[in-house]
DNA sequence: GCCAACGTTGGC
DNA sequence: GCCAACGTTGGC
């Protein structure tokens, strides 16, 4: 099993929504290595991080699992969605997206403030200046320090 | 609201 | 294939 985490800005979709939800697409994804993250890398089963950002304490508010493998993304034909992409085709359809559903949601966001101070998260790309990678790979050694913090 | 960083686009 | 211009992301 592998893990993620994955970006939204909660006034879009955040962990309540998920939680409300129960299960959900996730939708949106139009940046190609994001993308392949989706396509390649994740498999049912797979858990992921749901990260707050482009907000006052960004920063991660709960964990969900992947619980279907990449699939076309329908708003990118939808002319009235802020997603579409007229130069996509159905028959080759350019953007992806998987379902997750909901595990649980923290207590407290872990803040990306905390994860910045925290020596062995270094490497994690979230944590990197300039990042702007919406879809990105946890390690089981980051994973296993991060749960520790929640 | 500002702005640094980054990805994409398009002219050449 | 280069690279300047542009648009977007996202923390602050």
């Amino acid at each position: 099993m592998r893990y993620w985490l994955m970006k939204s800005e909660p006034d879009v979709f955040s962990i309540d929504d998920l939680e409300r939800l129960g299960t959900a697409s996730w939708e949106g994804v139009r940046n190609y290595q994001a993308r392949n993250y989706l396509r390649d890398g994740m498999r049912v089963g797979d858990q992921a991080l749901l990260y707050h950002s482009s907000c006052p304490v960004p920063g991660i508010a709960g964990v969900m699992d992947i619980c279907r493998e990449a699939w076309p993304d329908p708003t990118q034909f939808d002319r009235r969605s802020p997603y579409y992409d007229e130069s996509s085709s159905k028959a080759a359809p350019r953007w992806l997206m998987v379902d997750v559903r909901f595990r649980n949601k923290l207590p407290r966001v872990l803040t990306l403030e905390a994860l910045k101070t925290d020596k062995a998260l270094a490497n994690l790309a979230l944590v990197k200046r300039g990042n702007r990678l919406s879809v990105m790979p946890v390690s089981t050694a980051e994973w296993r320090v991060i749960s520790s913090m929640m």
